[in-house]
Parts: structure tokens; sequence; C-alpha cells
DNA sequence: GGATCCAATACCCTTTCGGTATCAGGCCGC
DNA sequence: GCGGCCTGATACCGAAAGGGTATTGGATCC
């Protein structure tokens, strides 16, 4: 499991497409469509069902969604933890 | 950045050495070595201080100590919270 | 000053990841 | 029902990333 593949994911449980998604992350549908499954093989479960309108979240993948916006939240607290600070000082 | 960044991170910090960080993470040293460096790039500041007896944290990489633990933290209750369910209790 | 620890670099190879082209299937209008 | 039109899935290929071995550079300790 990747960082890339949680925002896929995010993205994705968002737009409710794979196509719109790769839109939104400037990249090409075949890819992310991949990284999905590969995410849904790794966690074990599936966590969208796929219907001929798009993608629907399933229970598991509302689930796992909430858990992917902390982390990714986490990862921007984190960076923003470092940027501002000119690397002088930081106590936080 | 990348959660094995983090992982590799983490590791160096704790064992203070790269050596012997990348021994408990099971990787050799070189890549280990370029992981810290290219997260010290990205973030734009350095996070640990070279001495000649190993790796010492600076102030910033204490303050993405945290984070970083944190970050590992909820990607761990992710996985936990999906793997325990056998994705067969969905219909009621 | 030579041995010894340490991380950093050079170089190579394997694996991963993204892109283009194409397929497969359900829906809708006719 | 058949053809076009949505959708995501697969095949295949090339570029990029990541890890390994061998080696270097630098600081300490005797």
């Amino acid at each position: 499991m990747s960082l890339a593949q949680i925002r896929y994911f995010v993205a994705v449980a968002e737009e409710g497409h794979v196509g719109r998604a790769a839109e939104r992350l400037h990249v090409s549908q075949p890819p992310l469509s991949r990284s999905i499954r590969s995410l849904e093989d790794e966690l074990g479960a599936p966590l969208f069902e796929r219907t001929p309108r798009g993608m629907r979240l399933l229970p598991a993948g509302l689930t796992f969604l909430s858990h992917a916006r902390r982390i990714l939240g986490e990862v921007d607290a984190a960076v923003l933890a470092l940027s501002p600070n000119d690397r002088r000082q930081a106590s936080s």
C-alpha cells in the first residue's frame, strides 16, 4: 500500500468514476483502475461495487475512506510542520 | 514521500545508525541512506545530524518523528479495520 | 599513521508504475 | 433485438524507481 494508492482511492470514492478520478489526478484510467484493484487485493476486501454507471462504495470502502482521509491529513500536517520553519527550529 | 520512506526514517531515528536500521528493516545500508537523504530533500530540511558515531536527530527530525509515528499508526488502524472482517458481513 | 566505524557514492539489475491501444459488458435509442 | 455509447478491465510496452554489491570518504581511536 502506498500513499499514491490511498490518494487514488479517495479520488475514485469522491468522483464515483475511475475515468473522472483519473482526469482529476492527471493520470490515465488504466493505471488507476489497476491501483484500486491491487489495493482491494492487499486489503483482502472489495471496496467498490462496479456498476455500469461507475464505482459505488461498499461498506468496507466507506470505512477505509475515513481512514484514508485521516492518513492523508496526517501526511499533510507532517509536511506543513516542517515546511514553514526554515529548518532552524521545530519544538512543535 | 512514500510509506516505506517514513518507516525507514522511524527505524533510523530509533536505532541512531543507518546500518543497524538497515539490518532491522532487512534492507541494505545504501538504499536506506539514499531514502533518508531524499526524504530530507523533499521536506526541505535536514532531519539528522551525521556524526562519526551515527545519526543524531535534529529538532526538525524530532518533530517529524512524532508525525511519522502517527501516520504509520493510522495506516495500521486502517488495515486492521478491514482485515478482521472477512468482507462477508455486509448484508445485515 | 594505520585500523576501524560510520554514512555516502557509483554502478547495475530487477521491479514497479504510468501510458497507449484494445477489449468486455451493461444500458439506451431506434 | 441491434448498434452506439457509456463504463471499467486487460494486454502490452517503455520509463522510472528501488534495492543490491562494491567501493569511497571522513572522523575517531589506538
